[in-house]
DNA sequence: TAAATTAGATAGTTACACTATCCATTCATG
DNA sequence: CATGAATGGATAGTGTAACTATCTAATTTA
């Protein structure tokens, strides 16, 4: 297929295919005269994938360009593909980490780590972040919220465990490799959502208080909320 | 205290104040003379949690400025501030909402939040967040992660109920009104970052690899992989 | 009194992610 | 085989977001 057909089965704009071709986002086509190349379907799986990491991910260009170039370099190591992939989905804006309540948090962290006997690379990126996020409490005063560090731990390991098991349960490698960067990406995307909705539904349920229109149960006529279903 | 004072104290450069200051997300100082204003530790505070919300949560000015209006106008309506604590964590990107495959996956999340008798409300932008991350997941072929729907459901459920109650434990009104905007977009980075270290964990454990150097654990000589550590 | 700081206004910068044109083919169609 | 649409490659332009810089007149501090 040309430009034309994969524009239109991707509904990504003919001058962003350009950009991303130019960026090596997506792979050339192969070409079949001075202004002609052709592209398979492997290209369209490509393209909706990238799109899935920038939009639904919110991964930027330069991020999904190392974890489609990963994909390509890594294809049979999943931990160097999922350090790319992680690496991908940092956050652009980092707050100052030269402070000694940031070397204090990510001591924390490092404790944490020691303490749930987590397998994990000393340099990994994450443990920053993880950092950034408990360095923001600290200057914030609210350290509520780090009383349920262990309970944030023990969730992230039970949710992880499930979702390795997922991947790895997979028998196509080339599908697994995928998987490791989709689950990676759109798998924080998914929960992030859904736990807005659960912090919705249980201050309702813990306020005692009714939403506007609640959904319909789908069988029985039980009371669904502790405020008395009226 | 002056802007000096409070670029000092907080780390933000004075001209990045003054735009703060310029889009409404500090509120002005007291004047004191024509070109001369006085700033208190409520100003101090309000500028750690707006920098806290751009450089962790990855919030955006405008999301930024969103959330503290809300917690001024709705000092004591926990679920309305939750919900503009919500509409700030979007995403800027968003995909393409008109495709009928993106309708199926609403679908699915609607039927979701009536199969847990969640309570939310039917007009809610995390439903469509939901929707948009499972649409990506239909649109890349990938099913395996959608069979752990329940799971993820099941997880955010959880960890709101705990961060819900950890919130509402706050006796001070205030306090529990700035742990509600806290606890949607700081909690969101946490959990993510932790997400990632889990992953990390649990695919070495489950791969029965074994990191280049484990950190050594804080006390006993226990061995800490499954691989067998010699 | 003189250097430094300040509030307020206006203008400039940087990064990012596209978009738009242009040109010389090449394809599709009658 | 004529002709209009589409294509690949190159280059340049656009729009937004988040700062950053400069200027001015007034005020503070040494």
């Amino acid at each position: 297929m040309r430009v034309g057909e994969l524009s239109r089965r991707s509904g990504v704009p003919i001058p962003t295919i350009k950009f991303y071709l130019r960026e090596g986002l997506l792979p050339p086509g192969v070409a079949t005269a001075a202004n002609q190349a052709d592209y398979d379907e492997e290209h369209l799986r490509r393209l909706k994938l990238i799109r899935a990491l920038i939009d639904v991910g919110g991964v930027t260009v330069a991020g999904a360009r190392e974890v489609v170039a990963a994909l390509g370099a890594h294809a049979n190591d999943p931990l160097e593909l999922l350090g790319a992939a992680q690496t991908a989905v940092e956050p652009r804006h980092r707050p100052d980490r030269s402070t000694a309540a940031w070397q204090a948090a990510r001591d924390r962290v490092v404790a944490l780590i020691a303490e749930r006997r987590w397998l994990i690379h000393p340099g990994s990126p994450a443990i920053d972040l993880v950092a950034d996020a408990i360095a923001a409490f600290y200057s914030l005063g609210v350290d509520e919220l780090l009383d349920l560090l262990g309970v944030y731990a023990e969730t992230a390991d039970r949710l992880a465990a499930d979702e390795v098991r997922a991947v790895l349960e997979l028998p196509d490698p080339a599908s697994r490799m995928e998987l490791v960067v989709v689950g990676t990406v759109l798998g924080e995307a998914l929960f992030n959502a859904l736990r807005l909705l659960a912090h919705q539904h249980e201050s309702a349920r813990q306020l005692g208080a009714v939403p506007p229109r609640a959904p319909r149960p789908p069988d029985g006529a039980e009371k669904p909320g502790p405020a008395g279903g009226g």
